[in-house]
DNA sequence: GGCGACCGTTCCGTTTGCGGAACGATGGCG
DNA sequence: CGCCATCGTTCCGCAAACGGAACGGTCGCC
């Protein structure tokens, strides 16, 4: 379920401003603040901000700034990202490859993208090239995925790793009728230079 | 101009400490910005924010709101973590390994755990052998990573793939000065028990 | 019952992040 | 060469997020 989290500009804006992530936010820091076992009024205390704060970013009447939820979650002793992954994190979602990203790793020169990957059975999805120098390396968990360059594509069932440079136009497919999952990491060389 | 006595400018941090201002996350999101190819302007237009906005997130000068990174990840198509960039989750530690758990996959007669690992350079560490049909799948982000069985260690450098079968002692090191970078995934046949 | 401590919400003045516009710098093109 | 589009930064008025104070409500204790 993708919604569309593009914010309409703030002209004309006659209706209560609710947007879609701070309600489930407010509803995350509220379980959290219950499970440690503190009140309100003592959170906004050890976090050193107001408890109109608190309290409207609990209620989801508020936008709240970064400052403000490093200093809560700081508080109570969680990683920021307890009160935003709580619903879906990023999902990318092709024409029949739905990828979730689990990480990303920047190492100066290369960056690289950690994805769950779950591909139904069905027709196979075809990608386009990436910029120069991108390869993926994938391992499936479960089923048997046929992926890799679109003119050889490659095989690879439980437990098994395939990689290929992504420079070509490439496709993913699921063989068989189970869906298959599986890790995939895309490694982005710094491309700092563009193509003329 | 505003006469500012704290900025904090370009401060020549001695470590890569998780610094809880806003300077690691604009630069984070410059680097995913310049990694997707569009300019400031071109994103600032996709994600309905003022450039103002955008080029104070980017050099730090400014303290976003969660509807601002919402925007502006969300017309990246990338996580709102992958901004706060601060996957704290379980942390495993041995004596020369550090392994961050990024999931856990149960398929039924198969579980999966994906970590992203941390050799530092020095002497190896040395693994007890795992229950029968145990595989790991090593692939390396930058150094150069000696894995394998102790008997018949396997190299990988940046960006290749080893894997072997961990039903027999094993070792990590790194291979030269710098520290490896990696995801690790462990595949355990049949119910297995988490690592003690 | 009266009273004080604490709860979470609401009001209010101040601070600040917001988008739009204007700015200088840079590059493509006739 | 001038012209124009686009780049990223800076200025500015406005809306909103901020902390502090006041509010009504509930609980424990004398």
């Amino acid at each position: 379920m993708v919604h569309d989290s593009r914010v309409s500009s703030r002209a004309a804006s006659a209706r209560p401003a609710l947007e879609p992530g701070a309600e489930g936010v407010g509803v995350r820091l509220r379980r959290l603040r219950e499970q440690a076992g503190i009140s309100l009024s003592e959170l906004a205390r050890r976090a050193n901000v107001g408890k109109a704060t608190l309290s409207g970013l609990e209620n989801g009447t508020r936008n709240p700034t970064l400052e403000t939820l490093w200093s809560v979650t700081a508080a109570l002793g969680v990683p920021i990202t307890a009160l935003l992954a709580g619903g879906q994190t990023g999902v990318v979602r092709g024409t029949a490859v739905e990828a979730t990203l689990l990480q990303v790793f920047d190492d100066g020169p290369v960056t690289y993208e950690l994805y769950r990957m779950v591909v139904p059975p069905g027709p196979a999805q075809a990608s386009p090239a990436h910029h120069t120098g991108v390869t993926e390396h994938v391992t499936v968990f479960s089923g048997v995925l046929q992926a890799g360059p679109a003119d050889a594509p490659l095989l690879a069932g439980p437990g098994e790793h395939i990689s290929w440079t992504s420079d070509v136009p490439h496709r993913y497919a699921a063989v068989g009728d189970e869906p298959v999952h599986a890790s995939l990491l895309i490694r982005y060389p710094r491309a700092a230079s563009p193509q003329p």
